[in-house]
DNA sequence: GCAGGTTACGTTAGCGTTTACGAAGATTGC
DNA sequence: GCAATCTTCGTAAACGCTAACGTAACCTGC
């Protein structure tokens, strides 16, 4: 019975719609839904004291051109009614709305889904709100996903971008809303950004592996885009720059290598691999899971890690370190990211939209493993 | 250089807002921020065209009372100027925002990230937006985010919530949004509810030991919440069907066992499961983490797994399953809750507040994997 | 005692959209 | 051919809030 369902479980007694402590002075919201509740307004508060609307308004938002006495009443009054001001209507007159829009290829890696955390943190503080959108990778679907996005009129978009073109990504700015891409940027679109340095992630991961005594480096790419392309440049020039070869068929592809395909192109990736000749004795991997799944095989062709071969993936993955042969690997510095881009959006909504764009650059940092230590 | 930032980081050429492709014939929004993007108003495409405002309106709508001519002419005109609805004015009148809330104790766990994907993937299709917090286990924090979001009219709320006590919960119902519990529900507090059957979780993988041959299993047990008790129970009643003993000892509490912590608590309880005589051969554990500390502690103490003991986690974290030892681990089919969640808020929306609530109870699924196969 | 300033409010006019209602013109029925 | 309907549109009012301005009342200072 593996998708039983049943529709009783746990008590059922009171519906949790309980009559409101007040006693119905308010009435519901007119046309809207079918909303019974009693929802209060400054109107009912203001009408209650015998004051203007503006002067319950002026106490919430502790404007000086109110009476502490008038001010303390109303806030009294406010707190007992159980008050809260309609951000909704606010927004419409003020045009901010506290929504920021976060756009990510998927929710659940942990990379993305510790970003959203350290965003959602940082914002919470200031009282901004983050609507997310997973685009499952798919370029057209962010697309669409953004131009909905964009009728919530939001204050500032955050978008891990898989456009192959940033086009449709200067639509948000045409709309007035600041942008700030995070951990992938384009070559040609200035735009604010947040994310580590890319090709110091494929340096530190090179210079690793040739510490470690590796002498013939391969190196598992992905895709074409900004990342893909530094880490393996990167890569590239840390081989050369300590004068060391790079034979044929020592960068294989693995493209997307998304989370959930990433483990079959790493094992794909690592056959080729095996039957190089001379064969690689250290990889340099695009990601964590490419990693693993390029271990696996490896494990089930009898080569010994980190002896027969060393590896090094990307992203410090949380499972990375829990692995039969735990994994070397380059972090990302989620949680900064998180945490940054939350304080460059704080500064990108007072500043008017025209202003220079901003770059914050985190340095990688490698967590040294089983799976590429030699001594 | 573990913390370097630079300011200096790919191409910085032209801004990316672009002058619009339509010439400036509408102006800045008014007093709201800085703006000085052309926003597209119902009021401009009318004027533009010589109808009313609400003849736009009901083009866009696509209202019966409208000349199909005079439709094609506004959507046209709609499309080339790009205009989008503002929302937010909008949800004013009507009273619906299409935001929905989702509070969850932690964003990265894979759990809540995964029902975060699959409601949002399932409510994108009605065009429905989430807006996420994470409240980092904080009965407190929660209930703050919550009666902030309040303020933002929202539809409906999705909480897995980790209150002791229900009554803070109530203020949703109070304030006429729809609430639906996940994953945590309470004692007595008849509520709409998506999750699986806990008591069944239990059952299921103590069922599991039993055939595998454990003679003597211990519980390391989570927080007295419902999750928490109904996992107990189903342990303990399994036990005693069987005729089994449940000695002094065998349960262990673990506590609340968040992510970053569990596997301490794991590691501590397991230290008490070493020191009983007879030591325990099979352990259920409150979930994944737990049981990854727990097994670790096992391994240092030498016990080989599963001959020595028999582990079965809950939640079936990804990870689990790329163990040394894979781990087995009853599923908590996340995905499902979170398109089941998806349907039954739709259905929320279209009914008054007042409506019985439903409950969605899905059946676990226990993953067999090496740490609890003895064939 | 009065110009000039300050303090503490109220009045008015929106924000961009939708709903309710009304009205002109076209169409129908007999 | 005229009342009754249907079709297609417009006008007015509202949703809950805030910005801008106005205006009493009260303070100064000399």
């Amino acid at each position: 019975m593996p998708t039983m369902i049943c529709d009783t479980y746990g008590a059922t007694e009171a519906v949790p719609w309980l009559p409101s402590p007040f006693q119905g002075s308010f009435m519901a919201r007119g046309r809207g839904g079918y909303t019974h509740a009693m929802v209060v307004r400054l109107k009912d508060i203001a009408a209650e004291l015998g004051v203007s609307v503006v002067t319950v308004s002026r106490a919430l938002r502790n404007r000086p051109d109110i009476a502490e006495e008038t001010k303390a009443k109303i806030l009294e009054r406010v707190k007992r009614l159980n008050y809260r001001p309609n951000l909704t209507a606010r927004s419409l007159v003020t045009g901010r709305s506290s929504l920021i829009g976060l756009v990510v290829p998927d929710l659940i890696h942990p990379f993305f889904a510790e970003i959203a955390k350290g965003l959602s943190a940082k914002l919470r503080e200031k009282e901004y709100y983050l609507i997310v959108s997973s685009s499952e990778s798919d370029a057209q679907l962010e697309q669409d996903e953004i131009e909905h996005m964009l009728a919530h009129h939001l204050d500032c978009f955050v978008v891990a971008s898989c456009q192959k073109d940033p086009e449709s990504l200067r639509r948000i700015g045409e709309a007035g809303v600041p942008l700030v891409l995070i951990d992938r940027s384009f070559p040609r679109f200035a735009c604010n950004f947040v994310g580590v340095d890319d090709y110091k992630v494929g340096e530190l991961a090179t210079e690793h592996l040739i510490a470690q005594g590796c002498k013939r480096i391969a190196h598992l790419r992905g895709p074409a885009t900004n990342v893909g392309n530094h880490r393996a440049e990167g890569f590239c020039n840390t081989l050369r720059r300590h004068g060391m070869a790079l034979p044929d068929g020592y960068i294989v592809a693995c493209g997307e290598a998304a989370d959930s395909d990433g483990e079959r192109r790493g094992r794909r990736a690592m056959e080729e691999i095996l039957a190089l000749k001379p064969r690689p004795d250290g990889i340099f991997c695009f990601n964590d899971t490419v990693a693993m799944g390029a271990m696996d095989r490896a494990f089930e062709a009898g080569v010994r890690i980190p002896r027969g071969m060393a590896i090094v993936g990307c992203g410090n993955f949380h499972y990375s370190s829990k692995l039969q042969v735990p994994l070397s690997s380059v972090d990302q510095r989620s949680r900064e990211i998180g945490e940054r881009t939350a304080k460059m959006v704080m500064t990108l909504l007072g500043k008017p939209p025209s202003a220079r764009p901003r770059n914050v650059v985190l340095a990688p940092e490698l967590m040294v493993r089983a799976s590429s230590r030699m001594n």
